[in-house]
DNA sequence: GCCGTTTTCGGCCCGACTGTTTTCAGTCG
C-alpha cells in the first residue's frame, strides 16, 4: 500500500465524517493527515517498518489515533473503521468529491434523497431535471453539476506528470539493475513531458536474444501491476494498481534509437519525419531509416535526424508546432537545462500556509542547490491562510533580515544563499492590490495572484489583471490563469493584451512549477518569448519537499521553447533584483 | 483527532461567494 493509497482513505474518512456531521476538527484532523502523507516523500511503509506507531506519530497531523488505523491498512490491506463508515451510506466518494462544488453535505443529501453513490447516476438525474427539485438545490446548481461532470469526463484518464514521475522512476531503477537488461528508457508523452500522461510507453533493449521473455516476465510481475492485457516476447501491456496503463517494448539494439523516436512521438511529428524521409527516396520506420534494404540509422536518435538533414530536436518539442523547419533551418532555441534555477520567486512558509519556517525553506533550497528564493506569504484577504497584513509584513522582513546575518555569518561573511523579502499579494476584484503600496515599496519581489472572482466576463477580468501589472511595485504575475489541471478550468483573460502589457511595463509571468498548475503553459509560454516578455519559473512550494517541482516549471518552459535568455531565474540574484528594478 | 503543554484538556486559520434562501448552508481557498 503506497502513500497516495494511504492518503485516499484518510481523505474519504474525512469525507465520510463531515456526512455524519462529525465534529469540524475530527475532519479536519483526518484531511490534514491525509494531505502530509499525499506529499510525503518518504513511502510511510518504510517509516512503519523502522519504528512501528510510534515512528507514525512523529509524522506531522499523525497521532496516535490515525498511526494506529495506518498500522491496521499496511498489516491487513484493510480498515474495519473505514468500511463502517462507507457501510453508512455507500457513496463513491473520491469521486463524487471530484465534482467541482459538490461536498460531502450535498453528496449526503443526494444519496439520501435520490439515491445517487456515484458520478454515472448524478449525471442521470441532473439530466432528468431531477435535482433541480431538491431542497437546497435549482436550476443553476444542477447545471453546475452537469458542467463540472463535463469537465471532469474530458480530463479524465490522464495522470499528472508529478503525480506518476516517482513511480516511474522507481520502476526504472528496478529495471536497470537486471542483468539481461541493458538500455530502459521511457518514451511517449513522458519523455516529452507533457502535463498530463495517459499512459507509460517502456523501451528497453535485451542483453542478448534470449532475454527477452525475461523482461516481459519481471514486468508483467511488478508488484504495482494489477492486471496484464498482454505479454509476449517484445511487446506487453499492464494496468497498474493506480489505474494507469504502461506498454513495455523490448527492441533490438540497432534499431533502438528508431524505435525510440517513433514511440516518443508526437503522431503528428513522426509523420512529418517520415514525410521527409520519403522525399530524400528512404523509408522510416520504428525499425530504422532505411534506403532500399539497407539501414542506414537507427541506432541512435541523433543519426537519423542527422540523415534527414535535420538538426538533433528535443523531445519537449516535438509537437509539430514549427520544431521541423527550425531544426532544417538551424534555428532551434537553445532550451533551458534542467540544472539552470539559481533562485526560486516563490515560496511560503509557516507565517501563513507553508509548512516549514523561512530558515527551513532556506535550508532545503540550499539542498535544492539554489542561491536564493523570495519568501511570498500571502495576504491578509486570504484569511483562511492566515494572509498578512502590512505590519506582519515588515516584521516578517526584520525577521528576513535577520536570518541574512546568519547566514551571512555561517559562510564566513560571504553571501552564498540569501532569502529575499517578497509577498504573494491577493489581485482584489478591481485590480487593486490587497496590501498598501508603501509596504509593497519596501520588498524585493512582489508577485501579484488572483484567488477570488474566478467567473469574471473576459474583459473585466483581464482589465482587472493589467491594473495589476501596471503598478509600479508588482513585479510578477503568478500562476497568471488560475487552473488546476483535472480540477477547475483557467479563467478568461485576453492573453494577447497581457502580453502587450507584460511588454510594455516588463512585468514578469510566472511559469508555476507546480504539477497540477503549471501556469502559464507552453503555448503561452511561446508568445512571451516571441514577444520578448521574461517570466520566473517558482515551485509555489508550501514546504522543505517542494523544491524538487521546479523541474516540472522547466520542462514546461522547455515546452515553450524558452532559452536561459527568457527566465529570469536564471540569474545570480543581484543581476536579477537590478532587472526587476530597472525594468 | 492532533497538539502542546498548563501532563489533562482546551484550542484548533476564517472570510467571501454561490445559490438558495428570507437569513443561511455549503463550498472554497
Amino acid at each position: 500500500m503506497d502513500n497516495s493509497e494511504i492518503a485516499k482513505i484518510l481523505r474519504e474518512i474525512a469525507g465520510y465524517l463531515e456526512m455524519q456531521e462529525e465534529l469540524v476538527f475530527k475532519v479536519k484532523a483526518y484531511d490534514k493527515a491525509a494531505q502530509t502523507i499525499g506529499s510525503l516523500k518518504e513511502p510511510v511503509v518504510d517509516i512503519y517498518s523502522r519504528g512501528g506507531v510510534k515512528a507514525l506519530t512523529e509524522i506531522p497531523g499523525v497521532g496516535q489515533g490515525i498511526a494506529e488505523r495506518i498500522e491496521e491498512l499496511l498489516k491487513t490491506g484493510k480498515l474495519k473503521y473505514y468500511q463502517q463508515l462507507k457501510k453508512k451510506a455507500p457513496v463513491d466518494l473520491s469521486e463524487l468529491l471530484a465534482v467541482e462544488g459538490l461536498g460531502p453535505k450535498n453528496i449526503k443529501k443526494l444519496y439520501q434523497k435520490l439515491g445517487i453513490t456515484n458520478l454515472r447516476e448524478l449525471e442521470r438525474k441532473a439530466r432528468k431535471g431531477r435535482i433541480r427539485q431538491l431542497e437546497g438545490f435549482g436550476i443553476k446548481s444542477e447545471q453546475k453539476i452537469l458542467r463540472a461532470i463535463e469537465f471532469l469526463e474530458k480530463s479524465s484518464g490522464r495522470f499528472l506528470l508529478g503525480s506518476i514521475i516517482s513511480i516511474i522512476r522507481d520502476i526504472e531503477a528496478r529495471l536497470k539493475k537486471l542483468r539481461f537488461v541493458k538500455k530502459v528508457v521511457v518514451a511517449g508523452s513522458f519523455r516529452r513531458r507533457k502535463e498530463t500522461i495517459g499512459d507509460i510507453d517502456w523501451l528497453v533493449t535485451a542483453a542478448s536474444e534470449k532475454d527477452t521473455e525475461r523482461i516481459s516476465e519481471f514486468f508483467v510481475k511488478l508488484p504495482e501491476v494489477k492486471a496484464v492485457i498482454a505479454q509476449g516476447p517484445t511487446k506487453s501491456m499492464v494496468r497498474l494498481k493506480n489505474g494507469l496503463g504502461m506498454d513495455l517494448r523490448v527492441v533490438p539494439e540497432e534499431s533502438y534509437g528508431a524505435a525510440l523516436n517513433y514511440f516518443t512521438g508526437s503522431k503528428d511529428h513522426n509523420v512529418a519525419m517520415r514525410q521527409i524521409a520519403i522525399e530524400k527516396g528512404m523509408k522510416l520506420n520504428e525499425y530504422g531509416l532505411f534506403r532500399g534494404k539497407r539501414r542506414v540509422a537507427g541506432k541512435t536518435e541523433a543519426e537519423i535526424y542527422e540523415k534527414l538533414g535535420l538538426r538533433y530536436i528535443e523531445p519537449e518539442l516535438r509537437e509539430m508546432t514549427g520544431e521541423i523547419e527550425a531544426a532544417r533551418e538551424n534555428k532551434l532555441p537553445n532550451l533551458i537545462g534542467f540544472k539552470d534555477l539559481k533562485g526560486d520567486l516563490q515560496v511560503q512558509t509557516n507565517w501563513t500556509d507553508g509548512a516549514h519556517s523561512i530558515e527551513a525553506m532556506a535550508q532545503a533550497a540550499v539542498a535544492a542547490g539554489l542561491e536564493y528564493i523570495a519568501i511570498t506569504d500571502h495576504t491578509k484577504r486570504l484569511a483562511m491562510t492566515g494572509g498578512l497584513n502590512e505590519k506582519q509584513v515588515l516584521k516578517q522582513g526584520e525577521e528576513i533580515d535577520r536570518i541574512n546575518s546568519r547566514l551571512r555569518q555561517g559562510f564566513g561573511g560571504q553571501a552564498k544563499f540569501r532569502i529575499l523579502k517578497g509577498s504573494e499579494c491577493d489581485i482584489l476584484k478591481d485590480g487593486s492590490m490587497d496590501l498598501e503600496d508603501e509596504a509593497l515599496a519596501k520588498l524585493d519581489v512582489v508577485g501579484g495572484s488572483i484567488h477570488s472572482y474566478f467567473n469574471l466576463p473576459k474583459a473585466e477580468q483581464t482589465k482587472r489583471l493589467i491594473r495589476a501589472m501596471r503598478n509600479p511595485h508588482v513585479d510578477i504575475i503568478f500562476h497568471p490563469n488560475g487552473r488546476i489541471i483535472n480540477q477547475r478550468p483557467a479563467y478568461e483573460l485576453d492573453w494577447d493584451e497581457i502580453i502587450k502589457v507584460a511588454k510594455e511595463t516588463g512585468t514578469v509571468i510566472e511559469i508555476n512549477a507546480y504539477p497540477d498548475r503549471l501556469d502559464i503553459w507552453d503555448e503561452l509560454i511561446r508568445k512571451c518569448v516571441t514577444a520578448g516578455v521574461k517570466m520566473a519559473i517558482d515551485s509555489d512550494g508550501h514546504s522543505q519537499h517542494h523544491f524538487s517541482v521546479l523541474e516540472y516549471g522547466i520542462a514546461q518552459a522547455r515546452r515553450g521553447w524558452a532559452s536561459k535568455n527568457d527566465i529570469i531565474n536564471v540569474w545570480p540574484v543581484e543581476k536579477m533584483l537590478k532587472m526587476l528594478k530597472n525594468r
